[in-house]
DNA sequence: ATAAAATTAATAATCATTACTATTTTAGTT
DNA sequence: AACTAAAATAGTAATGATTATTAATTTTAT
């Protein structure tokens, strides 16, 4: 694989935050940086750098995919109130306790949480 | 909401399987009793079912949404080599530890593993 | 500097899902 | 049983996220 300053802005703008992009804003970010960037090109390089693990794709959210540059394994946590995803760490007892759980033998997993954020919570006068 | 032959139907097809089967199958499925039905028909029973909590919809793997009958909190192990989708139990204890690893108060989560199954492992010779 | 391979911008195509609409079915009421 | 309003359907058009195509440009090795 080449070099390709396209691909460059796309990782490093998917890097510099932890909302969990769509393709679409990842190009909005990027035309900032080199206005001429296509959204085919966008897709194209973000389906080769899942590809060599240098980010995720994050599915089930909605109805757009998702992309995390975060590559460590955790957990997602979606608010079905704001639409955000936070990201939420797995402590690695309960990662083996997740993997060992199971008969297969898996090589990774992906856990979606849903439920209402703690901001959210606050906002409404719900005491729950 | 009124009775409705089709959608008796499609959740009966739905629950007759453990193969979490795309929409197209089970419309294809449910034409065999059915064979004026149609697709879009399925696609808004699924929906009304899936606000009833009655079916699960399976989203992230591979590129369709998948359907499940079974809507005890499970886990799903996707084989990345036939693709077949297998449920896989979590036991309560497991369910609480993932429920409470996060800051977050989850109502519900998902998780989906991936791996090679059994099967595949078989007949493929990697002793691994 | 040259050439082959890789990449891109722009745009067309794909296709799973949803929206629309005229018709039919359901379920309650007389 | 007939009447009616709401709900649901079949058939089809529209949507929209993603992928494929292609001619032009860029990269990289020689």
């Amino acid at each position: 694989m080449n070099y390709s300053r396209q691909r460059e802005v796309i990782l490093n703008v998917l890097r510099s935050t932890t909302s969990h992009p769509t393709a679409e804003w990842i190009y909005e970010q990027s035309k900032n940086i080199l206005p001429s960037i296509s959204l085919a090109t966008v897709y194209r390089n973000l389906a080769y750098l899942e590809q060599l693990h240098e980010i995720i794709k994050v599915q089930g959210v909605f109805e757009k995919d998702r992309y995390d540059g975060n590559t460590k394994n955790h957990a997602h946590f979606v608010c079905l109130v704001c639409g955000n995803v936070i990201d939420t760490d797995v402590d690695s007892d309960t990662k083996v306790k997740i993997l060992t759980s199971i008969p297969e033998k898996a090589d990774t997993f992906s856990i979606i949480f849903s439920g209402v954020c703690q901001k959210c919570r606050e906002k409404s006068n719900n005491p729950n």
